[in-house]
DNA sequence: GCAGCGACTGAGCAGAATGCTCACTCCGCC
DNA sequence: GGCGGAGTGAGCATTCTGCTCAGTCGCTGC
């Protein structure tokens, strides 16, 4: 895996991948997520200017997903949550993402290589719920069959901050930065 | 089963559920993540200070997940995401979370009821880099069969609005509110 | 070698938001 | 009837934001 022709910085505005600022922002994100534009610009020495650019930029550049993500189902009343493997007709496959989608239960879905067509993840309030979730579930035309396995628990919580790490080292700095 | 309840980041957490304003003030922080107090409390009709009161208590609440989960991979250069379901030796368990904890790229880790005994969510850069990290996870001592199916769509990106509007039929409202 | 360009900086400024406190009002509850 | 929780409006010092401008630095292209 070789590193793109090395100019540093964000040079293109669709260029994907962050330099070691977007980076080290992140990660102070992920530290201090309400924190303010200054308190980073301080965290990270660099300008105010700079961290209010490069924050502006990360959203626009769709670096940040929806807030969505940060709404803890369990407080919702939600305890459960659930994987549901689907096998479906698959030339129905549009019209039964769009009838899955109208379970407000399924909170996020993947189509899949392999054996199964389809990865649900589903949260429920109780096993009862979660029964009736898997009956909805069937219910969808073109579904063949769907297998549920039970979340017995989040062994790793989402996490991105090794990934970031490694990325950080991948790129190291740009030239402005001298701090370690 | 096999569950030490203390590894399992699911606990069972004291709180209370979200009432209808709670609720609302999630679905106004979807709809603008960076958004003021002032300008929610603004849209919500209620005053200042109720909002920073609530915002604050549904972080110390716990109703806040990591901001991690508002980083695209994508965006770190991780194109590829895909779901590898584990066998293991059970007993063993807790020190294959702990191995499989070693490789970042294994971004989301649940412990499942039914015939496999974990599902991993993966990210990688390519194939080839899925390829090292099936290795990677098959080199974890205990792990006795990984089979990884490549996530080749998201077809419902993860979601919490339907929930939440659901959740805020069933809490209609606090005895203060009288908005719709 | 020099101009251009992109990234970063420091300064400045008006307006807005934050954090916090206080006094007061509702409303349900024991 | 008194209490406590939740919300309200006001006020105030401090801080942050959003924006602009002029200037530096280092690479890139001519």
């Amino acid at each position: 895996m070789l590193t793109p022709p090395e100019s540093f910085g964000v040079s293109v505005r669709d260029m994907r991948r962050l330099d070691g600022t977007d980076v080290r922002l992140l990660l102070a994100l992920v530290a201090d997520p309400r924190g303010t534009v200054v308190a980073f610009a301080q965290a990270l020495g660099l300008s105010r200017n700079t961290v209010q650019a490069r924050m502006t930029a990360l959203e626009s550049r769709g670096a940040l997903l929806p807030f969505d993500r940060r709404i803890d189902p369990v407080a919702l009343g939600y305890q459960l949550t659930a994987f549901i493997t689907v096998h479906v007709h698959q030339p129905r496959l549009p019209a039964i993402v769009q009838g899955l989608a109208q379970i407000p239960e399924v909170v996020e879905a993947y189509g899949l290589s392999g054996p199964s067509d389809l990865l649900l993840r589903v949260v429920a309030r109780d096993a009862e719920d979660l029964f009736r979730i898997n009956g909805a579930v069937l219910a969808v035309a073109g579904v063949e069959r769907a297998e549920t396995s039970l979340a017995m628990g989040e062994v790793i919580p989402y996490r991105m901050v090794p990934l970031l790490e490694a990325s950080g080292r991948a790129h190291p700095a740009t030239a402005h930065e001298t701090l370690g």
